[in-house]
DNA sequence: ATTGACAGCTAATTCAAATTAGCCTATAAT
DNA sequence: ATTATAGGCTAATTTGAATTAGCTGTCAAT
């Protein structure tokens, strides 16, 4: 397999769990299975991993960004997708939200180590600003301002219910990454936020 | 002053904006106006340091609770305190919590500092659910059940109501935690989710 | 005034982690 | 077949942070 591929994803679990500073080169050659010098036939340097990680990161990142652009920010033209979406449809893609935020295996280290590391760079605080604040507030906010056009809720600032939407999931989130015994609990937390965000919410359908 | 004393805010310090394994002692040491080797004669090692401060942060944070169960779990014990919750009252709270949590110095540090060990101790996991999640939803559920059996708001699951009041402040501090700048604009979204909460979720008073 | 402990300093010392040197094997291209 | 390269290894070496040793001045108590 792609040592040099590999290296990165070791040292991305590591730094996710401990931190840049916590983490030793030897630990790293350890879980790709090779001795410490030889991580240097592939990095100059600790410091030339971590680069690539970012490096990594911020092209997925991008690819996303880039994705979400080409479908999703369109709403009226996408609107097939939400021509019918019912209190069932928000849980599901609530839950869909969390489930992958909280399962996705490279998500999921990349915000740890992002949560680890956030206050200790400008662009990293941004980064993660971007990603777990600004983006899916922007998402939702559009999706919730089309259900709003639509009649299926209530006329209301549409920003402030992307937030209030889109909170409880992250914090119950947060939970589960560092206590993931409480997923279950979680779980049925964030499928009655989201009922009763969509109950609180509902239109004046008839 | 204090040296003692002051070796441990200059690391909680240094640790909140780092990670206890990116800080050297000799930045600590400078930070209190010493050279490492004095810091010896307070703390026995840097672990030792940490230590105290986590010792000290679980101290701060018992005593808290303490304080709250003395005065406000019973919250019909406390209802002069809410006598007359209105809209205002609610901001009010909202956006106390929200200078308090952003602004106190020490809870600042802590939190921040929290934020980045969170994953490296089980114990530290805990405290900081507790703190950041647990504790909070606890007494604003309370109160908000009392609010509702007043009929000062709908009746609903207080549960989840106190999340979705919580979860957007929390989620508009961590904002401010890393980029400072957008405080203004924290600010005003936080106002504006309080009122619209309480908007949605007012009794139907006559 | 002497003593002792406290809290600082400089100058070692220790120690572990990062990195470099230099050697070895496999394999793929010429 | 030869050679070059990639990627591994062991054994240094370097580096720099943590800690220890041991000296000094201050001040409070005897």
């Amino acid at each position: 397999m792609d040592t040099k591929k590999k290296i990165l994803d070791v040292a991305l679990t590591l730094f996710s769990e401990k931190g840049y500073g916590n983490v030793y080169v030897g630990q790293i050659a350890e879980g790709v299975g090779i001795k410490a010098p030889s991580l240097y036939k592939h990095y100059k340097s600790k410091q030339d991993i971590f680069n690539a990680i970012l490096d990594e990161m911020r092209e997925r990142y991008n690819q996303k960004a880039a994705d979400l652009n080409m479908n999703g920010s369109d709403y009226l033209a996408d609107s097939e997708l939400y021509k019918n979406v019912s209190e069932d449809e928000l849980v599901k893609m609530g839950i869909g939200l969390f489930s992958f935020f909280l399962h996705d295996e490279y998500e999921c280290k990349f915000r740890k180590m992002l949560t680890i590391e956030q206050f200790s760079d400008r662009e990293l605080s941004k980064l993660f600003s971007d990603q777990y604040f600004d983006e899916p507030l922007k998402y939702q906010s559009g999706l919730l301002h089309f259900l709003i056009m639509q009649g299926k809720m209530k006329e209301d600032d549409a920003d402030i219910m992307a937030l209030q939407f889109f909170a409880p999931i992250y914090l119950l989130m947060t939970v589960c990454d560092r206590q993931p015994k409480r997923e279950k609990e979680c779980l049925r937390k964030l499928e009655k936020h989201v009922r009763q965000f969509s109950r609180i919410y509902k239109g004046d359908d008839k």
